[in-house]
DNA sequence: TGTACATCAGTGAACGCGCGTTCACTGATGTAC
DNA sequence: TGTACATCAGTGAACGCGCGTTCACTGATGTAC
């Protein structure tokens, strides 16, 4: 607690955005946000213009201005409101999970977690997969830091069990074991188009056999 | 053979791109193509310009205009070109394919292909992946169907040693496991700044281990 | 082999559209006394 | 409680930059006779 005021935690790191003082703005920025995250579930990010977003908010491009420095800067702000979300998400999930259960169970919890979180908002994180985070610089950089770092407590977690895992590399075996159920979900909410054409599964289905893969490919011993 | 002189096979069905008619221009174009697949590893389609294009390729923007008939045509023509790279290579590999190894083999062999694939031309990927084939429009959907259509034959080979397999349902776990592998090294090689921060295999260890996987997935009982 | 003409190929300045951004202004909310 | 002033919030027409595209022109290559 020194001198100055404690600034929000949240917003306080938002160079580009002029945090709203009033109800009011709170509600059009609220709006804008919503806007602009519907139309990205349809278009890239740079086929949007700001009169688009605006209008569909019923808000002006003044009102845009005075929010956020430019148009970079509203991109920006979705990419910190979403490593937000996926922490908490994170957060709360893993409080959720007991303490005795089983490795399979672990695994099964996690595999399902991930594939719910994609289902949320595809579009959005295409965008901000592909078109922020694409050469790291800056405050992409950190949130991605930020995100990656809720990875290792849940890895220790399966670590924790390492006797029921066969594979002679545990630790490595969990991280590409990860790579592997994530990207196949990656692949299928976000480019259906692809190879995940070939793939039939219902979520349920998917998340069963993902973890199949993963149990397998780390060796557990089988006891069903 | 009917009366009218048959096209070129290849450039046939690109409605956007002047055929060149002169070795001169040939060249022009090969540089034009060059010249935007370099940039492409390090900038977005939108984010490169026209000019950029002619002035790295030591042309201009009226000799561009007279092969495509605007921007968009070169990025349609970059994805047949690779389409039909990907189909050639996809030949090539399984002529190269003995008959009478082990199942084990030839999915080491599929996994390995497929990141040699991927390790080409990451950038120009990435861009076809991401800004070309977002929505399936005209030409770039039917390129997809003609890639995806390479996997079938492969696959079959595959099922064609079920007795190995373990899985209560080779057809669809093979394909899954094709997922699996195939997004896990697009996520390696396309976007490294994420979860794959977390591997550090080098391509051949990397190539054991996909198959590893695999292989486990499909249950094929060991004999090593 | 030479000449004339047609087509192909290339040049780069100029154009103009679209979209991000600004700005002069109006209205709403908060605060001092 | 009322009045005056400051700041916040919002409006939308106007601006201007950048980039894709055009176009009038020059030069190279091919072809007919």
């Amino acid at each position: 607690m020194t001198k100055t005021a404690q600034p929000k935690p949240d917003e306080a790191r938002e160079a580009n955005l002029r945090a709203p003082q009033q109800a009011r703005s709170r509600a059009t920025l609220d709006r804008i946000v919503g806007a602009v995250q519907e139309l990205l579930e349809t278009k890239t990010y740079d086929e949007i213009t700001v009169s688009e977003i605006v209008d569909r908010a019923n808000s002006s491009v003044g009102a845009f201005y005075t929010r956020f420095k430019d148009k970079a800067a509203l991109l920006d702000h979705l990419d910190e409101l979403y490593a937000r979300r996926i922490v908490e998400c994170g957060q709360e999930a893993a409080s959720e999970w007991g303490s005795a259960t089983t490795l399979a169970a672990d695994v099964r919890g996690l595999v399902s977690f991930l594939l719910q979180l994609h289902r949320l908002q595809p579009g959005l994180l295409r965008t901000l997969i592909v078109e922020a985070r694409r050469q790291g610089e800056g405050s992409f950089r950190d949130r991605t830091r930020r995100m990656n770092q809720t990875i290792p407590p849940v890895m220790e977690r399966l670590l924790a069990r390492s006797d029921e895992i066969g594979h002679p590399e545990p630790r490595r075996a969990v991280y590409l074991g990860l790579l592997m159920v994530f990207s196949a979900i990656r692949e299928v909410t976000l480019f259906p188009e692809g190879l995940a054409e070939f793939v039939d599964y219902d979520d349920e289905e998917l998340v069963a056999e993902l973890t199949a893969g993963y149990l397998r490919y780390l060796h557990v011993r089988e006891t069903r």
